[in-house]
Order: structure tokens, then sequence, then C-alpha cells
DNA sequence: GGTTAGGCTTTG
């Protein structure tokens, strides 16, 4: 059947040449070729409309995998129309095809996808694809098992597969073995005394022997991904250990390891950071049949899903939740603000935190601070939880709910005794641990559904920002290879069509490939805002002139500063001409400052230029520039940055202000910085914020994106040193060029990978808004 | 081609 994938033909394309991909070239003639092999990635099919579909593929050569390290044994496969979506419906990762009827085309991203530089385009009704299918294929954990082959392979008789897994009953010490099974135990990766972080683990198999695993690396991310008790192990290079009497595994040179949900009725998605892991239908078959057989023992504990609803007092448990925001308690503990979209029944203690010292939005809608519980997160896991980012989704587990006072330095103490206090204990003893877990996993899914009742907040005020500008617009072709940024979450997400984003339930996350066909604003310097963390207002970065402007309204306020614990000192500077008279220029130094000897960490400044601060920045550490008012020093209007600190400007909120200039009190040891000055003179601190809006194309299909909260992130700069200097400023234009051209055709322009968020957008009196935001993304190629 | 840990509740 022309233009079909057909499963189990014997010996297809059998009268044509076959050709191994490292030979196929621009040369070969295609008529009379048939191409043969695995593959090893399948893209997402992509909907042209009117049932025309492309799927993008890549397969693998296994006899030049085998014999060399040829670059070329891997190739791009562009399916067509019919093709397309059955390959999508028929075809699995792992499995073996031979393709005929192809035509064969440069690549366009084998520069950076290292494959082969050439690519198989299958379309029409020449084309046809032919899946070589085992019926029986065994994966008995059994070695010595046979394998037997259905008619339809035509290579050769059964291979047996690369790996072979050991029953754990039949582990005997001193060797390297590979192995699957249930995790009956486990601790989250911890860190050791020594160079890495340690996995342990206890898994179990139908062979029903319990062994103890101990995973030692380096990086977080390549430890076993296990989210839960009954979860699926697979490892490879794991050796074994005679310990106190039993066998032990340890991992070992070239160990590799890939975790699934264990739950049978769930589908079978491998979970591993490694880019290229081994993969075969057997796999697929091993993992279910462990979880049919799992699921008939009592093995595992089973504990219900607390939810913050039933928790009981005195209780160890493990509960899932989002994180709010969370605020360093001191050295060994941080307090994170959660919740999980129920109400805990028993009365809570309370904590004070310094808003300063909140990281994410302090301010909650009355639904959410309603619901939201303190968690204190001591010791070890404080080191971890220092990474987490609100709006997280985490696992904690054996999370204590104990009740008694706490003398935790943020307590605010009170009455107690009945209250209710969730405590992360240091150490690992019964697994205890925290995780972030990723967006798409099942009971995050099912936390979302809960939590979907309350309105969205978010960090920002997202109104404000979609005032600047109007609302969203509307409207595929071509697959292709990537890519000029690169996603850093770790969500095993499917890439997804724009149209599949929009037309889906806000609140979700996606990962979708695109181009940038043009963004806002133009000049790209007023992208850079100023952003209030308290009140989340956002506001436009004055220009020079204007500031220049406030400067001389404000040396014109007349009297002097008469603070008690100032020194001034005051220069009379000539006039130059009429039109530039002559004025006083005054410099204060704080007593105690100058005691402690720190008199060039900060002065204040009376009756100055913009142009004399800048100056003066040079010689000093912080500049704070004052007016008189009623002998006393003020600050100018919060409009001007209120404090300088070489190139760089900080400023105030207007809204959240006191403003109140007092005395800086240090001790001796204590370096000064901004948030300390802040504080000093009842200035509530701006930060920077980057707002851009991207349209992105996908074809013929376009959407409109906002790229901000992570905006740092994806251009790999500070946007404080974005606001201070040149060079910062230049890396964003450069990407920005890069990335969207100008006079540059949409066919020639880079490709984007990208993680987006939707959420909805609660707008004053009118209809919500469905947002899109660009999350957890680099750029990756460093423009020339 | 090598140390770490080797489950079993903090004491906030």
């Amino acid at each position: 059947m022309p233009g079909r994938v057909v499963v189990d033909q014997a010996n297809p394309g059998a009268h044509l040449t076959r050709i191994p991909i490292p030979g196929i070239s621009t040369a070969t003639d295609s008529s009379q070729a048939s191409v043969k092999g695995k593959v090893i990635k399948k893209g997402p099919l992509v909907s042209l409309g009117d049932e025309d579909f492309v799927l993008k593929a890549v397969i693998e050569d296994e006899e030049s995998v085998r014999s060399s390290s040829s670059r070329n044994g891997s190739i791009n496969v562009i399916l067509f129309g019919g093709l397309a979506k059955d390959f999508s419906e028929a075809v699995s990762l792992g499995e073996v095809v031979v393709m005929t009827g192809f035509t064969v085309g440069k690549s366009p991203t084998a520069h950076k996808d290292q494959l082969h530089p050439c690519n198989l385009l299958l379309s029409g009704d020449d084309a046809c694809l032919y899946v070589l299918r085992s019926l029986s294929p065994s994966v008995s954990p059994s070695p010595t098992a046979p394998k037997r082959s259905s008619a339809s392979e035509v290579s050769k008789p059964a291979k047996v597969s690369k790996y072979t897994y050991v029953p754990l009953a039949d582990l005997k010490p001193g060797a390297v073995v590979n192995v699957y099974g249930v995790v009956v135990f486990f601790k989250q990766p911890y860190k050791t005394r020594g160079t890495d972080y340690c996995s342990s683990l206890k898994i179990t198999d139908q062979s029903n022997q319990k062994v103890v695993c101990t995973i030692f690396c380096e990086k977080l991310e390549d430890h076993p991904k296990i989210f839960q008790l009954g979860d699926i192990i697979r490892m490879h290079r794991v050796k074994t250990q005679a310990f106190g009497g039993s066998i032990n595994l340890l991992n070992t040179f070239g160990f590799s390891v890939v975790t699934f949900d264990g739950r049978p009725e769930s589908a079978v998605v491998p979970r591993t950071s490694s880019k290229s892991f081994h993969f075969e239908p057997e796999d697929e078959r091993a993992v279910n049949e462990l979880r049919t057989w799992a699921a008939k023992q009592d093995l595992l504990p089973t504990t219900p899903r607390v939810h913050l609803s039933s928790v009981q007092p005195q209780s160890y448990l493990d509960l899932d939740c989002q994180l709010l925001w969370k605020a360093q308690v001191d050295g060994a503990c941080i307090l994170l603000k959660v919740w999980d979209g129920t109400r805990c029944t028993h009365p809570l203690q309370d904590f004070t935190v310094e808003a300063s010292a909140i990281q994410g939005p302090s301010s909650l809608s009355r639904e959410r601070s309603d619901l939201a519980v303190n968690i204190l997160v001591f010791d070890n896991h404080a080191e971890i939880a220092k990474q987490f980012k609100p709006g997280d989704y985490l696992r904690i587990y054996n999370l204590h709910a104990t009740t008694g006072a706490s003398s935790v330095p943020c307590s605010s103490g009170g009455s107690g005794a009945n209250q209710l206090a969730f405590h992360l204990h240091g150490g690992t003893s019964y697994g205890r641990g925290v995780r972030v877990l990723p967006d798409d996993c099942p009971a995050i899914q099912e936390l979302r559904r809960v939590m979907e009742c309350f309105p969205e907040d978010d960090i920002f005020n997202e109104s404000a920002i979609m005032e600047i500008w109007g609302t969203p617009p509307e409207t595929l072709d071509d697959a292709r290879g990537c890519c000029a940024t690169e996603r850093r979450c770790d969500h095993a997400l499917q890439q997804v069509t724009l149209a599949e984003v929009k037309q889906s339930v806000p609140g979700q996350l996606f990962h979708v490939s695109a181009q940038l066909k043009s963004y806002q604003p133009r000049p790209l310097y007023q992208a850079l805002k100023l952003h209030c963390p308290m009140c989340r207002a956002i506001q436009e970065i004055p220009d020079d002139d204007l500031l220049s402007e406030t400067f001389l309204e404000a040396s014109k306020a007349p009297g002097r500063i008469a603070e008690p614990w100032l020194l001034s000192e005051s220069l009379l500077l000539p006039g130059d001409g009429p039109k530039a008279p002559g004025r006083t220029l005054s410099i204060h130094l704080s007593k105690e400052l100058f005691g402690e000897r720190k008199s060039k960490d900060l002065i204040y400044v009376t009756g100055a230029t913009l142009e004399d601060v800048c100056q003066l920045a040079a010689a000093y550490q912080y500049i704070l520039p004052v007016m008189p008012s009623g002998g006393s020093a003020s600050l100018m209007d919060l409009s001007a940055p209120f404090l300088f600190r070489g190139n760089k400007r900080y400023y105030g909120c207007k809204q959240c202000s006191q403003v109140s200039v007092k005395e800086l009190k240090v001790d001796g040891s204590e370096e000064i910085n901004e948030e300390m000055i802040a504080e000093a003179v009842g200035v509530k601190l701006l930060q920077y914020c980057l707002v851009l809006k991207l349209e992105l194309q996908q074809g013929r299909d376009t959407l409109e994106v906002l790229l901000w909260r992570d905006a740092e992130t994806f251009f790999q700069v500070s946007l404080e040193e974005v606001a201070a200097n040149q060079e910062a400023q230049n890396k964003i234009s450069k990407t920005m060029d890069f990335l969207c051209p100008p006079g540059r055709s949409i066919a020639k322009q880079p490709w984007l990978d990208l993680c987006l968020s939707t959420y909805t957008v609660k707008a004053d009196g009118g209809p919500n808004r469905v947002c899109y935001q660009v999350c957890q993304t680099s750029t990756t190629a460093t423009p020339p």
C-alpha cells in the first residue's frame, strides 16, 4: 500500500538496494534504495490543517552505531500527510523501520543537531514505511530465555537484546549487572561528606528479593528520579557488593538510570536526564510486567495522600503543594509558604518574617492566604530549598505536623500549645526530604484541579503588564531541528503546536518550537522597567533629562541640614555667567561611619546636579542625595533614584515607601549594602524587570507571548547590570538581532525551543484574558 | 577508575 505505514510485512523492500545510513548522500538514487533504522526520536504530529500533517523523527543505523563512532549514523526523517499521521499512531520509539520511495534532501539542522548532513523526506504515493515487529519478544529478566521472532522480522535470526537484566535473587557478589526493580524505600539524594550526593533506596522484583542500592553522583540530575514508593527503576551497570550478610548494589562506571511511574494504568514515560538512553519495546513490557506483579503484592504501605484538610496533629505525612513564597529564617532554616487548595482545620502557629526577606509575592489574594500554611525546613533540606522558586510544585516527604511552642527566630510566640506547625526536620531518616515535582506529573495535575477553584495570583501584576500593550492576537508547515534557545526546565512534556497551546485550558505548561516573527518594544531599552515586589506596580525608568531637572529643582530647596549625627562640609561652586549662577554643594558624612572608618562607604549630598552625583560616585561607594526640610534631611522626589553606587541607580516605590532619613546604624564588621540604606531611609526598593512581547511563528500560525519573569534566565544577564552598563544592554540587543534578524526572511531565522506557561489574567471589569509566558528557557547560541 | 553510606524520625 503506497504512501502508508505497513506493519508486519515479511522482508520489505527486498528488491531494492539497502543503503546504510552513513552511506546516504544527495546523489543516492532513492528510487532504487531502501533505508533501515531504529526510531530513536519521534516528534509530535504537527497539523497543517485540512487533514495535512507533518512529523519529524530520527532513525539510527544500528550496524554503524555498533561498528564505528560515525556521526552520520543517525538521520532526520520528515514524514508528510497521512504517512505522518499513521507513523504517529503506529510506530513506537525503539522500533525498527524500513523506508522506500523517499527523497534525499540537505538537512538544514545538521550543524546544530550533529546528525547526518542529509535528511529523508517521505511524501506522496511512492513513499512507504515498514515497521519490523517481533510478535513475542522475550523480556523475561532471565538472561537465558531465548527470543522468538515473527515472520516479519527481516533481519536475520532473532538478535538478543543488548541488555540482560539479572533477577535480584540471582545477584552474586563482585559482578557488574543491569537490574529492574520496584522501589520499596528511598531517600531523596543528600549531600555526603565526600564530593557526591547519595541516593539510598531499596528495590524488589518478581524474585521477591529486596536489595539496598546506593547511588553516588556529583550532580543531582543524574540521580534516579524517584517520586514515590512503587516507582519502577531500571539501572545499567551497577556493581554487587556483599555488606552485612546481604548483597547491595552500587553504581559504577557508565551507570545509567531510568525510572517510571509504578501504577499499572499510567503511561510508560521514562524519567531520565540522559539525552540518549537505550529504550526498546521490551523495556515497556518489562515495566508493565513489574507493575502488574507489584500491584498484586502487599509491598507498599497504603498511606493515602494527605491534604492539608486531613492533617492530624503529631503525625508524619507526605504533602504535595505549591510554593507561594519563601524566606530565609537563619542559616539553617527556611520558611516555605505553601498551599494545596484545601484548608487545614487546626489552628496554625504564626510566624513573622521581614517583608524584605520574602522571595515571591508576599501579598496573596484573600482566598490563597486563607489556605496557605508555613513550613519550616531545616538543615540539609534548607540547602535544597534554596533552589526552589515561587510557583514550584513540591512533594515533601515525612513532614512533621507538630504542636507545642516553637522557639525558632521567626516564631511570633503567642499562646500556641495547641497550634499546629509543620517541620521538615534535618536528616534523612524515614526518607525525609523535599523535591520539586514536574508540572506534568499526575499528582500535580490533580493538585491543580483543586487549586483552579481559587483565583490566580501572580508574582507580578499581570494586568499592569497587559495595560502596557493591548491584547494578544490570532492565526503551520515545515518540520525542523533546533535551536537558538533551550529549555532549562525538567518537565517531561512532548512538543505541541501553537494551535494546541491556544486551544488548551489555561494554567498549564507547554513545550513548543517556534520562530520569532517580531517583538516589542522598539527601541529595546524601553523593555527595561521598574517593579515593586510589594505592591507589584510597574513603572518606567526616567531618562537623564528628566532626572537632571529633578536634581535642579531639589538643589533650589531653601535652608540647611543640621542633623546632629551628620558632619557637613559645603563647597561654593563659582557660576558661569547669569544663566549658570554659582551654587552650594554640601557633603554630609555620618559621624558613626566616620568613627567606624567607613567614611568612604556612604555620603549624603545636597545641592548636587546629576553630573555631580555621577562624579562623586567614582570616589565614594554609595551616594544618597538629600535636601533640607526644616533643618532635617529629606529625600528628593522618588521619581529620581534615591541612591547611587558606581553606575548603578536604586529607586524606591512611591506608594510603599515611608520616607524618613534616619542615621544608618552599622556594626563594625558589617558591609554596608543598599538594603540597609533603603531601610534606614524608609524606602521600599524597586527591582529592575524586563518586559518583552514576542510574536512567535510556527508555519502559518502565530502566538503572542510575554517574556519577563524569566528574562534574566533567558538572556543570562543580571538586569541590575543591564540597567547600569552598556555591555549587558548590547548582549540583549545582539541576542534579539540573532533571534529575529532585521531584514531576513522567516525561513532563514533560527528556531526556538521554548517552555510556555498559560494563565488567566483578571482584568478589572473586563473579561478574563488568557496570557502566555516564556519560562525556564535560555538562549544557547552566542550571537557573533 | 576513586571517597561518600551502609534506611528507622528533631529536639528547631
